[in-house]
DNA sequence: TATTTTGTTCAAAAAATATTGAACAAAATA
DNA sequence: TATTTTGTTCAATATTTTTTGAACAAAATA
């Protein structure tokens, strides 16, 4: 893996008292080990390790980033930058931000964690109970055509699962507002 | 991939009516299906596909199935299967159990859909939060060794994610109640 | 005790997923 | 308009994850 941060932000200010001084490598080691928070939190919801990589660079940016900047801090490919920070946008994580003077797309957070977990929560866990429920209706009408013996396990186990299913829809709303809203 | 579910069903009674005679074919429909929505719902929560199959498969099971019967069902391995019934134990989704005159375990489903999810849920979600949580405050004090500028936009932006991840963690007993217990 | 049956483990193969990089298109500049 | 810069796409490659299957150990049987 490449160095992480430049020395820029040391050379912009004149005097720091020696403490301080530390400050660019501090810098690094807070830059790493943020990244490192975000590419868990991806994995965590199934995004791959160099959507929380851009995602935690720019956690850490104090100015919008452009793709070569990502690119060249993370040792990443173009494409793979380009792809990640689309998908990002996709979900409302990052925005694009026009700087002065710069023809090039500058890349920063779209507001908080909440929104990209609005994200996922709406684009992903939503559309997927969703489907449960969909895939457990068609089920039971096919159960309709069993056996009585067969249609009454089935039922049984299927009621549960039914019931457990509209447990999952109901708590649906309150994840959204707690962490999305 | 092989044929799924045996005549057993259509031999074990004498006569049945015209249209329940078609339910050894309607039962493989709804085997098929049950087993693709426990492959959805594994995926979902990051287990594999096979375990989902073996899941579902015991789902439709009218009796405790053997290793082999799974294998043999699901055109699987013996080693996945027996890897797939250790972690599905493991979160205790399946257990053995005895059947007279047979020397080989036999599996069948422990409890329902929320027993999986339980294991889930505090297996999986629980200490990744709790995780998350550590990786916060470890980042929180080394951002205290940064210059001011920097440690105040830190900190406003750790603030947030700190914020998110108490959401998180107060949201967790909800879960857990509605889908677990 | 020797043989068979049963289930587990783990190195190797296969499958799924993510990343790269070169070709391309669009936009800016000369 | 020709050239350069910038960002995207997608086929090829690399990586990660899952599955297989053969070797092994444990338990049951002969």
């Amino acid at each position: 893996m490449r160095s992480f941060l430049p020395m820029k932000q040391a050379l912009e200010s004149d005097f720091t008292p020696p403490v301080e001084a530390l400050s660019p490598k501090n810098f690094q080691v807070v830059e790493v080990e943020s990244i490192d928070l975000f590419v868990r939190i991806a994995q965590f919801i199934g995004f791959p390790k160099s959507f929380g990589e851009i995602y935690g660079l720019l956690f850490t940016a104090s100015e919008p980033l452009s793709l070569d900047d990502i690119c060249e801090r993370l040792n990443m490919s173009k494409g793979s930058a380009s792809q990640g920070l689309k998908a990002l946008r996709g979900v409302h994580a990052v925005k694009t931000t026009y700087v002065p003077g710069d023809r090039r797309d500058r890349f920063e957070l779209e507001g908080n964690i909440r929104l990209l977990m609005q994200g996922f929560l709406q684009e992903r866990l939503e559309p997927g109970i969703r489907d449960l429920g969909v895939r457990i209706e068609s089920l039971s009408s096919k159960v309709n055509a069993l056996q009585n013996g067969e249609k009454k396990r089935y039922n049984e186990r299927l009621g549960k699962l039914r019931n457990w299913h509209k447990q999952a829809q109901k708590i649906m709303p309150a994840m959204e507002r707690l962490l999305g809203g």
